[in-house]
DNA sequence: CTGTTAGCGCATTCAC
DNA sequence: GTGAATGCGCTAACAG
């Protein structure tokens, strides 16, 4: 029924080994009889099987990529770099959404690793124990995509979150800003939750403003929970006048929020998010937003995994791609 | 250095046969026998090569999924739907990117036939003979998940593209709106751009009104393909006072477009889509749009892909999933 | 219930 | 340049 590399092999008129070599366009063979071989493949129809080939040599030219939710556009943006490079290296990819669940995270890693991919690219929530534990029950590179563990033993590519948050928090405070909220994600979720955090009250402290715990709600980075958090804050005694938000989705939740009650951004509120995702200019006012360049986190932390597959040396194993702050309308001057 | 089944074997002094029984959880298995496999696996770490269980059992529990491009919110919706279905029935996806561009859908088409694929979901462009072609050669199930084939003779899932427009149109016309323009997407694309196409006008016959050719703009399925297509509406001599989109996208382009020069939504213009992604509800004024089951689109194909893959006999190879028009603020009486 | 024996389709020494 | 032989790690009859 399937035609194999033997067959082909007596078609032409030479050895399986033959084959194989005009086959993985290996130089010693003669023209002459790589011709041959072309011809008997054409004719049989015959086309490599990839998961012999991959017990045989023990590589599978796949990459395991293990990813929170596909649906969710920064993500998808991600994984889309990180497919664009590897079709370049001739590599493809099998994804896993994981929902930055734990368990379901370390269930496909393992399962990943037992259809042997030549690499793994996680991204994910936090890096625990148990997650080093099964990259180490595997010898294949792994490298994290918009994570960081906390050691930094693993190779990674991100932005700094921390600085990120930071600089959005600043330009408020430059547009003479003092009284700024924050929407962000659980303090469980170390780049986008965490971090971001931690950047806002270094951002406060730097220019002297005090940290109000009144002035944070925490959401689940939807719309939704944007435009909730916003209200609270607009049931506030005394309300701020500007508010970060940990994502764009979640700012737009806020803007609309803040229209919805008759108020008008950046008139009434002044609003900056992190990541500048494409709804950003999908909005009126269109959002300003610090910059994080997803397409590349992926093509980068993709190109890294083909150099350490290729045991190439790499010398920056953890890298920290720029972020920059693109101002658009949702921002106004107190 | 790695583990086989046949270390497990030695192990736990029975033979290699049962062991993989007790890893295939074959019941004919000492409860006895298991319990000794079950530690020896343990006490070696041991991982099933799934490389080598799919060469020797001609099964890769994986599917292909060729998808036109997975940053396209509508399509990264579609294929958590497959991801979903196809983790609960323990598949793998190896997910291609083609962006519909015909000689990149058959080269992945075949590497992917070349991975042993058990299965392959196929979300593109026009279904060619190439593909057909392409198809052939491999005798694994196909499913084509948010496309149909001309003939028909490839099992497949879907809405009715042509119907959904129609309604769309439908719902405008109700409203007392006749002069009704429309952003398209290209016709070689067969079902957002043709038979969306297809269904506005037979929306407009249906109801006496004539077609106008200056009134239907083609766009590329984005944002600013919409608003330039508004653009040209507004300057025309007599304006229209309806627009159908094709997709969400271009008619939040046009919303914006309309706001931004200074009219209203739906007091001057009314518009409506077809796609209702979540997008739908984060603009202002809400966008009204026929609603398309992406989520489901992916989950049926797959589960459908499931049953073909099992040999299950099937008696609907080719279903139609309900559209249904969701109203929201941008469409109002004329 | 358990073990023996063959391959699955190919890459890869090693000879010639 | 080319061929013969071996094995990658596992499943699948077939015996017993």
């Amino acid at each position: 029924m399937t035609v194999t590399i033997y067959d082909v092999a007596r078609e032409a008129g030479v050895s399986m080994a033959t084959v194989s070599r005009v086959v993985n366009n290996n130089p010693n063979v003669k023209p002459q009889t790589r011709k041959k071989v072309f011809e008997a493949i054409e004719r049989l129809g015959y086309r490599p099987n990839a998961v012999a080939r991959g017990l045989a040599s023990k590589k599978t030219t796949t990459v395991g990529v293990v990813i929170p939710d596909i649906s969710n556009a920064i993500f998808a943006e991600v994984a889309r770099g990180i497919e664009d490079i590897a079709n370049m290296y001739h590599y493809n990819i099998i994804l896993c959404n994981a929902d930055k669940k734990k368990d379901k995270e370390i269930r496909v890693i393992n399962t990943l690793l037992e259809k042997q991919v030549d690499g793994l690219l996680f991204m994910g929530g936090a890096v625990t124990d148990e997650h080093l534990q099964a990259f180490r029950t595997s010898n294949v590179p792994i490298v994290l995509c918009a994570t960081t563990d906390e050691n930094g033993t693993i190779p990674s590519v991100d932005i700094d979150h921390e600085a990120a948050a930071f600089d959005a928090v600043q330009t408020l405070i430059k547009q003479g800003h003092t009284s700024i909220a924050m929407i962000g994600g659980t303090l469980q979720d170390p780049a986008n939750g965490y971090s971001r955090f931690q950047g806002y009250k270094r951002a406060l402290e730097t220019s002297g403003l005090t940290y109000d715990e009144n002035l944070v709600r925490i959401g689940n980075y939807r719309y939704e929970s944007g435009a909730e958090a916003m209200k609270h804050f607009l049931d506030l005694p005394v309300r701020p006048t500007a508010v970060f938000s940990a994502t764009d989705e979640m700012a737009i939740g806020a803007i609309h929020c803040i229209q919805d009650n008759g108020l008008r951004v950046p008139d009434d509120f002044s609003v900056i998010s992190v990541d500048n995702s494409r709804m950003a200019s999908m909005v009126r006012p269109q959002l300003s937003a610090v910059a994080q360049p997803m397409y590349d986190i992926g093509a980068v932390s993709m190109r890294l995994l083909t150099k350490l597959m290729k045991k190439e040396t790499v010398e920056q194993a953890k890298v920290v791609l720029p972020h920059e702050v693109v101002m658009r309308q949702s921002v106004g001057s107190k």
